[in-house]
DNA sequence: ATGGCTTGAGTGTCAAGA
């Protein structure tokens, strides 16, 4: 099974290059960040006929939207965290094929400190206490998505000008981290990774160019999933694209009946 | 420290992203 999540930041403005990407790189299961665009119109026919004839889309105007595209059928869906009360729409979860996958779009934060921040801490907390429990009921989990946390300094362009900001805090490191301590593992480093590889750069000063970027989307697989985990990476060629979004995809093969 | 781009809203210019 392929699995791939991006945040495109606008469906509607970056349709074209998910439907030229969806052709080549021929994922079974994409999660989507950033949508921004209410479920009524989210382009079903558009994605339907790309191959994707299964889709869970919980999306909202303007802000935030996450979408599943699967080509196989989805069963047990869910939108947002259970019994966390959320008017932003961040989360969505369905079982493909016997596993369960989940796509999120972490909240940003704004700076260290705000309200934002401590929401993104809650909704990071809720997340954890949530997927403990997912993973008990079901071992085959994956957990995508746009974290909007850099787990390490070899994540991060300049680690000592980003240390302690927003998306590289030492706050957002640790809740990342408990994440983990559940039973999750960052797939991009269950395999040898070039220096420097990042999956978001900022529009401005030419960051892209200089590859001034973060990694702060990940694949998180759980410890059945693991050792099936085949191939993971980042696809950094669509953030060269005209009109790119300012997140290039992750991508991992996982080999979901390995023992 | 600020602004530097991009998007959506809506038609002014601002909020939010990261």
């Amino acid at each position: 099974m392929k699995i791939a999540t991006w945040n495109v930041n606008s469906l509607a403005v970056r349709l074209p290059h998910l439907l030229d990407w969806l052709a080549t790189a021929a994922p079974d299961v994409v999660c989507l960040q950033e949508t921004k665009l209410e479920d009524a119109r989210f382009p079903l026919r558009e994605i339907r006929d790309a191959g994707y004839p299964h889709v869970l889309a919980s999306g909202q105007k303007t802000y935030n939207g996450v979408a599943l595209l699967a080509r196989t059928p989805i069963t047990d869906a869910v939108a947002g965290i259970p019994a966390f009360s959320d008017d932003q729409k961040r989360l969505v979860g369905a079982t493909v094929g016997g596993v369960r996958v989940v796509g999120c779009y972490v909240p940003n934060g704004q700076a260290v400190g705000s309200e934002a921040f401590a929401y993104k801490l809650r909704w990071l907390e809720a997340l954890r206490i949530w997927l403990a429990r997912e993973l008990a009921r079901n071992p085959r989990l994956v957990v995508v998505g746009d974290f909007n946390v850099a787990p390490e300094p070899r994540d991060v362009h300049d680690p000592v000008l980003w240390e302690g900001h927003i998306l590289f805090s030492p706050a957002e490191r640790e809740a990342f981290s408990r994440l983990l301590g559940i039973g999750l593992q960052d797939a991009f480093r269950l395999f040898d990774q070039p220096d420097q590889t990042f999956s978001w750069w900022d529009y401005r000063m030419n960051a892209f160019r200089r590859n001034r970027g973060l990694r702060i989307d990940h694949i998180l697989v759980s410890q059945a999933l693991a050792p099936g985990v085949r191939a993971c990476g980042i696809e950094r060629s669509l953030r060269a694209l005209e009109r790119p979004s300012d997140h290039a995809p992750v991508v991992a093969e996982i080999d979901a009946h390995a023992q």
